[in-house]
DNA sequence: ATTGATATGTTATAACATTGCACATTACAA
DNA sequence: TTGTAATGTGCAATGTTATAACATATCAAT
């Protein structure tokens, strides 16, 4: 599939690849990729959205995988921590990455509308905010991109 | 005062100035800077860090002026509104703008040590996040920028 | 068997934000 | 100046997101 922007695809198989290479990736690293986390990755795959956390814990909750926020903001966590999916800060949102396998800097497109979510990469020390980082001695370990607008179709709805 | 990076600077000024200039934009624009709107506003002037809505909701009860969450979130809701405050999306919390006058796109460097944040400017269809955007269609309206880092004294300290 | 490391379960609470309604103030035009 | 609409405030309740604190379970290594 495309990362960037809203094209359509083989959901099923965007699914099954991303939980496939989740499964490889924890091997790798020795962690485990343990029911509830399996699920919640499942969960936030399922849809190219951000969904909160209370959302996420009602479907846990379905198959009795855990029924209080911690079960859900411990694996939340140890996708996030490991790259599996990202926070949408401006939401309060999670989202499963769509190339978890190379490290990057995520940057996403929100729609306002629908609140679709296309992930697409940006650099650590780019453009002004870079250079301001570099002239006052201030060192960048993390950066929150997020552009929030419409998607093609629900501009479209909108016109 | 210099916007971008940590310098020291003349914080009196710095406050006086704002205030003073949240009013002309006020009076031009018609809009009612009240009692309340122009406490909220000082709070968040009196450092450069993001406050929560609950840390300035205490300050201003001190003074008697609003106890409720809502008065605050009104408060804030109008200072963003007009472009005279910034929420930073990765802290729940929200920063006075530093040069309110000019219709900009903010960007923020914010330490994880001090909490201290410096206010820069990006374009809204800059890089590649940009490129993503126009290649599908996707209409940025606001975009949030926020670096996450050390900043020169808390690097200092760790190091 | 004991220990240590990791994950999970459970309860309670902190922190952030909104809704709804009544009342007060302000703006503005008749 | 007075009526009226728009805007702002006070207050109570509620909703949403996130974490603290403590207990238990599982499993592997000693
Ligand atoms: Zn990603
Ligand atoms: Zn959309
Ligand atoms: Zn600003
Ligand atoms: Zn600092």
């Amino acid at each position: 599939m495309n990362a960037i922007g809203f094209p359509t695809h083989d959901h099923s198989h965007c699914i099954a690849d991303a939980l496939k290479a989740a499964e490889t990736l924890c091997a790798q690293r020795k962690l485990q990729f343990t029911p509830v986390r399996r699920r919640v990755l499942e969960i936030l795959l399922q849809e190219h959205r951000a969904l909160g956390a209370y959302g996420i814990l009602a479907e846990l909750a379905k198959d009795g995988l855990g029924s209080q926020p911690p079960a859900v903001y411990r694996a939340l966590d140890f996708l996030v921590q490991n790259g599996l999916a990202h926070r949408i800060e401006q939401l309060n949102a999670y989202t499963a990455c769509v190339h978890a396998d190379r490290d990057h800097a995520p940057a996403f497109l929100v729609c306002r509308g629908c609140k679709a979510v296309a992930e697409a990469e940006t650099e650590l020390n780019q453009g002004r905010l870079g250079i301001a980082a570099r002239h006052s001695g201030f060192v960048i370990e993390r950066i929150v991109v997020e552009a929030e607008g419409l998607c093609p179709a629900c501009a479209e709805g909108s016109a």
